[in-house]
DNA sequence: TTCTCTGTTGTATACGTATACAATAGATTA
DNA sequence: TAATCTATTGTATACGTATACAACAGAGAA
């Protein structure tokens, strides 16, 4: 069913049809009665290809992720949606798998769906990628990654200050064998890597090579980092994770090891999950408000499509927190 | 940039390049190898609105959901992903919150996007939702849902004998009074309270009404109701819940009222959830195959599409299991 | 040579929509 | 009355693609 069959039905042309479609107000109101009657009888729904076709645009907006495994994702993409929705707007979801070659296949299918904008966390951006994202003006949100290359607004949070943080706290509790167990190095794995190591100077602290361990952002190997950090020799009497899933394996090994957390081992996570407050001990970790983050790309991606703002690219560094919980504890006598 | 530009800069015909991007074996290897060179200078991407018109279909399946709040769909939207995407379909969300217009809208947009199938868990279906979902023919999956007006393939899980397990069990265990928090009373929702029932009429025990509360399978009110059967003067030993986030608001109302799960209460749940096993106690619960669900889902629709399966409705009902942890315990006298 | 066949390319068109423009009837004005 | 204006509807078209069909050149056969 089309409008041409619809308007044959109704007796009217296909341009009325189109036109109660989308509420002109030249349309004389007992028609548009009628054929919404029509409509409403016959259950038609206009073919949003033609339309998009038609109008040259999609009222898309393409979001680009890792992949759902870390709920970190799921919160933005909320924001998001909920934003999006209000702006009668459709989300579609890309996933890199934080691999360059899917990260350009989400792009170009974004490209083809001829998406208004991109809300995107990209795993890396260089010539190629950046000469497409160009086609959409500004109307590119890097969330929580940087690169030099890119100029469009970017949202992220403050890195290096998480990375301080953690440091500081453990030292404030005698703390002076800290292993960090530290993420992929893109832009805010090396920052918070950044941070651990000015932390640690700054506390004259000595960084030891052993006990730092990368694990990749994901929960089986900051696991068996945790357990290589505690079969060594002289193993760290605190452990700093760098996210939320490399924390959830670190607690998920030392229960499993039987370590006592916090008397044998602190533990310290980065960013906030479900139920780190409900584990036992609670999680002592630096907070950062990821509820806002989706929502305000999203309304910064639509200041810039109804040109409510047209101006200087933005750069919003949100601030973080160390939220103190059970986790840690002050170092007791060897 | 469209075909019929590039065209001209390429020196070909519209045609030729259109054949080039489909892979048509009726085009000279060297044009094709040229126009292939242009593409890619040009960062060329077909628009697939005017594909999709041109092909009066979508290669895109619809997934309609309540929301991501319930980590449930998350696994099953990925495992739907990774299916279609191996087809080299695309997946769009539709959204309901649980409410039949937002389900409608949804179900509109899918049509409108001409989607090749939709794979959902409906809140409600009527003659209305029902008409619109015939016009994909058999091209629908319905999860986790039942509708005895919709006649289409279904996965659903053993609720009825999952709520019986969890009466069963708890009954072993010596409780009598047993609480029961249930969710809405959609398909599922009935079956799991059908079970409840059934269980503890075959256990020869009594089905308080004040000992059963509906939390709306979500966490806040499930741990209102928490509260409210340990306010009763005779408050039950033993708690049963229907899903995970009403497990999840039990636990933490237990927690936050200091008390001891499973000396003092015991708590079971229904439904996976990440921490399960790692909160303390971890909770014993009614387990079910949620990681086949998606991918089955996805699978069982390409049977549908690709024609290789032509035939009567399927009624898949996957097996649940009770995974015993720590969160019960038998019942000391009081 | 002439004809046929094959491989390759181009031309023209339909998909369903929104809208510019044309057309019409009826109302208003001079 | 004729002229003008307004409200409403219809007609024709472009959006970008894939493909049916046409066209053509060159190879091979008769």
């Amino acid at each position: 069913m089309n409008q041409k069959e619809l308007a044959k039905i109704a007796g009217v042309s296909s341009a009325t049809i189109s036109r109660v479609i989308n509420d002109d107000p030249n349309v004389k109101p007992e028609t548009k009665e009628y054929v919404r009657e029509i409509i409403k009888k016959y259950d038609y729904v206009a073919n949003i290809n033609a339309r998009n076709l038609r109008a040259s645009s999609s009222n898309t907006v393409g979001f680009l992720i890792s992949n759902f495994n870390n709920p970190f994702f799921i919160k933005i993409y909320q924001g998001i949606e909920s934003i999006c929705r209000k702006h009668g707007y459709i989300v579609i979801i890309g996933i890199t798998n934080e691999r360059v070659e899917e990260q350009e296949k989400a792009i170009d299918l974004f490209l083809s769906y001829q998406v208004s904008g991109i809300i995107g966390s990209f795993v890396d951006v260089d010539n190629k990628i950046l000469n497409k994202l160009q086609r959409l003006q500004k109307n590119v949100i890097s969330l929580d990654r940087e690169f030099d290359i890119l100029d469009f607004d970017t949202i992220v949070i403050d890195n290096e200050y998480g990375g301080i943080e953690q440091v500081n706290y453990l030292h404030s509790l005698g703390h002076k064998k800290i292993a960090v167990i530290y993420g992929k190095l893109d832009s805010p794995g090396k920052e918070r890597l950044n941070g651990f190591e000015k932390g640690m100077a700054n506390n004259g602290l000595k960084s030891k090579e052993e006990y730092k361990i990368c694990g990749n952002y994901n929960e089986p190997d900051a696991y068996y980092a945790t357990i290589k950090l505690l079969q060594l020799k002289d193993p760290p009497t605190a452990i700093i994770t760098h996210n939320n899933l490399m924390c959830i394996g670190a607690y998920k090994a030392l229960k499993d090891l039987k370590i006592n957390i916090p008397d044998n081992v602190s533990l310290i996570g980065f960013d906030n999950f479900e139920f780190a407050d409900y584990l036992e001990p609670g999680i002592t970790l630096i907070d950062r408000p990821i509820n806002q983050m989706g929502e305000m790309a999203g309304e910064m991606l639509f200041d810039r499509l109804e040109n409510k703002y047209i101006g200087e690219t933005r750069r919003i560094v949100l601030p973080v927190k160390l939220k103190i919980n059970k986790s840690c504890n002050f170092l007791t006598t060897q």
